[in-house]
DNA sequence: GCGTAATATACCTAGTTAGTTATATGGTAA
DNA sequence: TTACCATATAACTAACTAGGTATATTACGC
């Protein structure tokens, strides 16, 4: 964000953070923190639906989160970079650090 | 992203990048960059309609992304804190090494 | 008080999306 | 070939959302 992004670069960078701003698919790349999955592993891990999971997987790589590794009937996701995580820590951090501030503001109840 | 969190924390971290997910806000916050702005400003500064821009505001507060301060008739909204920009830099960042590794695999036409 | 300016909200419409079920695609094994 | 398995996609519904217009709220000057 160095100022001035044009249309087209607003448009690819809110992509990416639409991506990240859905429940199911921060489930997801959680569950892809411990290594690269196949889809069935990930629909286990996760509870969801087959075809969900799927769909949420082609969203991810479009938006350049995961890559996607064939082999056989198998197809493996795994994080695209250490970036992905990198932005998720900083928006926990954040979290953690407005959780406490609230705290700091309205009291634990003690 | 520790790993595990729990349901609600996934909603508040996927609320908070959802709020970045549009183009629209990402103008907005681009906007802040220069500084504290009233309202009016930054309808003046992004051509956005008044009502829009007020709600977007409202999920941007709401998202812990920028900061408000009401004097008089007018309100003034700021970037919460530079992890805001952080973050949009972070994705930057990765459009253009996505950008460059394509023109690398594709060729930039010369 | 009244009028007016700045911002927020209600309401509506059109477009989008998550989740589902059913089906298609691609690859393996017999 | 046929049967089967893993993944992707199509089609549908329900819920959500951006943007607009109209209205409400809030604070000021008179």
């Amino acid at each position: 964000m160095s100022g001035s992004l044009s249309p087209a670069e607003l448009a690819r960078v809110a992509e990416r953070f639409k991506a990240l701003g859905e429940p199911a698919r921060l489930r997801m790349l959680d569950v892809l923190r411990h290594g690269e999955m196949a889809v069935s592993e990930l629909i286990t891990a996760t509870g969801m639906g087959q075809a969900n999971v799927s769909k949420h997987l082609q969203i991810l790589h479009a938006a350049g989160l995961v890559a996607r590794r064939k082999e056989g009937l198998f197809v493996y996701y795994s994080l695209a970079d250490r970036d992905v995580l990198l932005l998720c820590d900083i928006m926990c951090d954040r979290i953690e650090r407005q959780s406490d501030a609230d705290q700091r503001r309205f009291g634990t109840g003690a």
